[in-house]
DNA sequence: AAGTACATTCAGTCCGTACTGAACGGAGTT
DNA sequence: AACTCCGTTCAGTACGGACTGAATGTACTT
């Protein structure tokens, strides 16, 4: 593996980790961003230079995600890790529930908080609507994105 | 502090830690939603019973990012913090800003990839397209959000 | 000047969790 | 049957970072 494709997946490393992932989370995925081709648990194992173990249990963690695909060959007992389809849409999913999460803990917060407290139930409305209002535009903004990525001649060149 | 505030309180901080912030962040926003007024750091460290450092740096980095506001009292030394603005924003800023540190380095990956690599480049380039499109939608929602809050005659009643 | 009332900083501790090596299990092969 | 080649699991280690108590800094009061 060249100096830069290492660096770069010890970046996309670290970028993982602040997105709350494994370290080798992040660099199996930068990784395989950078390769062509499936690479079997073995494979990435020796090039991240990391323990079989942490790639197994990686890997098939950001295969249930959807993020990876698991293949296999005729004649070979071994799994095959690659990208799956369209990984971002998949962390965004995570996000999103995320947000989903915070959305309900701020009702049921509502509902446990006093009538007579206006002003935070106020403040409470804001953000909830605040967070639906967003919430309801990301399905939408991917909906678009699946429209667009359909239609390659409707691309525009970006600047 | 009710036990179901002082529940409400705990299930921040944790919500907190899973978007990568310390629990005594979360725990300083919940508490700040649900009560009214503003707070000293003895108050807060009494409050969430933890020490009074950990509030200090807690909420001197969320004043900083803007989350938090700082107020003062005339004849009174202590400084009080409050909820700020329209703190949600702020988040969504970080993690745009993560996003956007994905963004240069795929680009500079890119860079450093042979260029006979077709397929790595196509898949970098969807990658990266995804990315922006996201970004720049998000910044125009965050637009139209601020648009309708400063003319609450034209909101809708959500289903 | 000494004392007080704050906020901040810093060295050290604690805790969660990623990671490892080794053991295990299962399915094929001989 | 025993053996091989896989993936997974598990007990233990290592490491990062949140958190703490104590020290420090600063501005005001007496």
């Amino acid at each position: 593996m060249t100096d830069a494709l290492a660096q770069f997946t010890e970046q996309m490393g670290m970028l993982g980790e602040s997105h709350g992932m494994p370290r080798i989370a992040g660099r199996i995925i930068g990784f395989s961003l950078m390769n062509p081709g499936s690479f079997s648990l073995d494979d990435l194992a020796e090039r991240l230079q990391v323990s079989k173990a942490s790639i197994s249990t990686n890997a098939r963690r950001m295969e249930e995600i959807g993020i990876l695909e698991r293949t296999t060959r005729p004649g070979d007992r071994r799994d095959y890790y690659r990208l799956g389809q369209n990984p971002w849409e998949k962390v965004f999913a995570l996000e999103r529930r995320r947000m989903q999460e915070l959305l309900d803990l701020l009702n049921h917060g509502k509902q446990t908080l006093d009538d007579n407290m206006t002003a935070q139930h106020e403040r409470l409305d804001e953000w909830r609507h605040f967070l639906e209002f967003m919430q309801e535009d990301i399905e939408q903004r991917i909906e678009r994105w699946r429209e667009r990525t359909l239609k390659p001649s409707a691309m525009e060149a970006a600047p």
